[in-house]
DNA sequence: CATTCGTGGTT
DNA sequence: TAACCAAGAAT
């Protein structure tokens, strides 16, 4: 039924489609899951640039990654974001090893391991014929249909419809490739695009689809970052809640300290609030932290917000 | 169903 | 340049 529209999506894969990606070529399960995991909220280029050769270089099979510490993947991870994703990309490779799972259902049993991912893996790695629903393809999917708004149930349903399972790795790279090069949020190149014709945005306005979300503002947090040093060490703390999870920085506090030298502002943008913190030096012993020296701390994961005092701490010393 | 999870690229 | 957005999952 979609067999023409289906051919002209393979013929557009086949010439303009990513094929460089290096999770592209290779048939290797692991080494696809985890260009997954990275990719999850996460653009093509960081995980390209930064993350994803280093990570494999390290760990770079299945029971390597499941027999390391935590804090060694969490160090990997570093800069990375959504530090949970690290979390349970070890404890999954705990569960599976020494083989991932071949299929979708055991595949989304794993921790970070949802439908979209678990789509992805099978289809990717076993050529499995199931359809995937990453951010690309909703917004390829709601201008394709002409809609503006749509719950995730509708979007699967969508997804499954325009499906080629013929050859689910093609359609699943081609959609994402589509939604990367022509398909954009504030552009189109509906010209360039196979669907072009059976799109209903591409009839109109694409744009117009999907809706422009509502979005909250966020929240400021202001507080104070105090770094305590003894005997030349530094004072940090490894977080536990899921905000950061593993990572270590230096303390934080509502209130300014009794004392302490002021150093500089930092300014950091999370996802949900914007933290504005005035950083202080003080030469003193805290109870509950770890105290390292200077190189050292450079062995830990720290997050953008204490790399910013780090470096405040270095451009301050006399 | 809504919120919580980071960081950097893009416009 | 501020706002939007990214190969989503867990809660």
């Amino acid at each position: 039924m979609n067999v023409d529209l289906h051919n002209r999506l393979l013929q557009w894969y086949e010439h303009h489609g990513r094929h460089t990606l290096p999770w592209r070529n290779t048939d290797d399960p692991y080494r696809i899951w985890v260009s997954e995991i990275m990719l999850q909220q996460t653009q093509v280029k960081t995980v390209l640039e930064r993350f994803y050769f280093p990570f494999l270089e390290r760990f770079p099979t299945l029971p390597s990654l499941a027999s390391a510490p935590l804090d060694d993947v969490l160090k990997q991870w570093e800069g990375l974001g959504y530090y949970t994703r690290a979390k349970n990309l070890h404890r999954a490779a705990q569960l599976a090893a020494p083989y991932m799972p071949g299929t979708v259902e055991g595949l989304i049993r794993l921790p970070g391991i949802g439908k979209s991912t678990a789509h992805a893996i099978a289809a990717f790695a076993y050529g499995a014929p199931v359809p995937i629903l990453d951010a690309n393809v909703k917004r390829i999917l709601y201008r394709f249909f002409g809609r503006r708004e749509a719950d995730e149930k509708t979007l699967w349903r969508l997804a499954e419809k325009l499906f080629d399972p013929e050859h689910p790795f093609e359609f699943n790279q081609a959609m994402m490739d589509i939604g990367a090069t022509l398909c954009l949020p504030k552009s189109t190149a509906c010209d360039a695009c196979p669907f072009e014709g059976a799109c209903k945005g591409a009839a109109g306005d694409p744009l117009y689809y999907p809706a422009p979300k509502k979005r909250k503002s966020v929240p400021v947090r202001e507080r104070h970052i105090v770094v305590y040093r003894h005997n030349g060490r530094y004072g940090l703390k490894q977080r536990e809640g899921r905000f950061l999870h593993g990572l270590w920085g230096f303390h934080e506090q509502t209130a300014p300290p009794e004392q302490g030298k002021t150093l500089e502002s930092i300014v950091q943008v999370y996802s949900h609030f914007r933290l504005e913190a005035q950083v202080w030096l003080c030469e003193a012993h805290r109870e509950g932290l770890t105290y390292f020296q200077r190189e050292e701390i450079d062995a830990l994961a720290l997050s953008g917000a204490d790399h910013k005092v780090l470096k405040q701490l270095s451009a301050s010393r006399p």
